[in-house]
DNA sequence: CCAAAAGTGTTTCCTCTACACCCATGA
DNA sequence: TCATGGGTGTAGAGGAAACACTTTTGG
């Protein structure tokens, strides 16, 4: 694969997405690892010239994940000088048999405006991009290192996703269509990083009235039967 | 003066402030009016080839404002196609008498990243810049017609600023280092755009712990003398 | 019947609200 | 002494937390 053109694509311009998963009990991330290289990275890409910046970043989101919809939130852009590192991406591309030209314009200084995306973990099927060798899920803590300020976007990513998590209603985006008070418990749990009290958690949850409550789950096990439960549409 | 170089700035990277000042009981913002244009818009600017971004933002208020430590806070990046209107910007440098070279770098596409700012509205001294008539105080509520997306960015600018209202301890910055509990009230309330209750307020104010009590002030007014209050430091 | 987990009732505590009252000030 | 606005005391409403209790399930 040829290297990218400027001509098709914004210079100085990137976007960076801390895609965020459940799974096991444990909140999980995206991350790239690149060839011949040992480092990692969120999944970002580049804007086109005349496409919108959502745009661009569901685009490349659906390239790795095959989702069509998916839940984005913008969180913080990212712009100084110390971000400019040439040296990484000279070494990424060269890691891949580029030939550089020069002045190549994804050696300049980059700007990255960085989302976070709440995805069904079951739903996804993983692609890596061309410079990589793999993409995959890590347990959010237990990272390893990342390249540039990609670890400072992964904390600015969780610390507002705490923030947000009352009142933009995130739970629901991590789960399946229909799932147990539990598990949407573990979901809290494993944003906020502490335990919660399962009365008083699933009184807060049904008192906000924006669960729907449906068919009892039989597991086989001897116990009494969760229901389950939805997400209010509307 | 002549029109800035391209080798000088980052291309397609801005900035727009939207600057809340509080005085004589109302939140007003900071707009330039455009030479023979009748265009208003807000105070931004652009990113110098080595300069951190949030420090193009400061050296841009300062140049306008004559302030040196402002509170700012980043809350959005601007990236839709829809944006591109390069005919705004051509009409407002033309109405300066400026010949426009071919594919000049100020008409092509911008992503702009948003600020706002808090300052204490009597330590300013307004300064316009080179393409603008006027810099001045307008009311919130009472804004004229902006260029591109600046009344977007206004409403989330104002959005934003009342979501942070209690995590952030944002009315102080609007204050002067002292001020009465009536003042402050004052703030809150033309930030939220509704009443408050007098002794709920006061109540909640002192038992959150962040302020200082001094001595009272004499206004020669016939009732009681209002202590004056500052934030804690520590 | 038992163990385990889900769901609900109840008591207690704390906070916010509403309203009243007292205080300080200058005319 | 009065009017005005500032500051605080207090009783009641509302909601969160802690704990106990009941319910449901399969062995």
């Amino acid at each position: 694969m040829p290297l990218p053109e400027v001509s098709q694509f914004i210079p100085h311009i990137a976007y960076d997405s801390v895609v965020f998963g459940f799974s096991k009990g444990k909140l999980k991330i995206l991350l790239m690892e690149y060839h011949d290289t040992g480092w990692f990275a969120l999944p970002g890409g580049f804007v086109e010239r005349s496409e919108n910046l959502e745009d661009a970043v569901k685009r490349g989101l659906n390239e790795r994940t095959g989702l069509k919809e998916i839940y984005l939130e913008q969180f913080h852009t990212f712009g100084d000088t110390s971000r400019y590192r040439p040296e990484v991406m000279r070494r990424i591309l060269e890691a891949n048999g580029h030939l550089i030209p020069e002045n190549y314009w994804m050696l300049d200084r980059f700007f990255s405006i960085a989302y976070y995306a709440l995805i069904d973990y079951e739903k996804v099927t993983l692609m890596p991009d061309a410079l990589s060798d793999s993409i995959a899920w890590y347990e959010i803590d237990k990272l390893p290192d990342l390249i540039l300020d990609h670890g400072k976007i992964v904390q600015k990513a969780l610390q507002t996703l705490r923030e947000n998590l009352d009142r933009k209603l995130i739970g629901g985006n991590l789960l399946p269509e229909r799932f147990t008070m539990n598990e949407l418990q573990a979901v809290y749990e494993a944003i906020l990083g502490q335990k919660l009290r399962r009365t008083s958690f699933q009184r807060k949850m049904l008192s906000l009235d924006i669960l729907d409550r449906h068919e009892k789950l039989f597991t086989g096990k001897s116990h009494k039967a969760p229901y389950l439960y939805s997400f209010k549409t509307h």
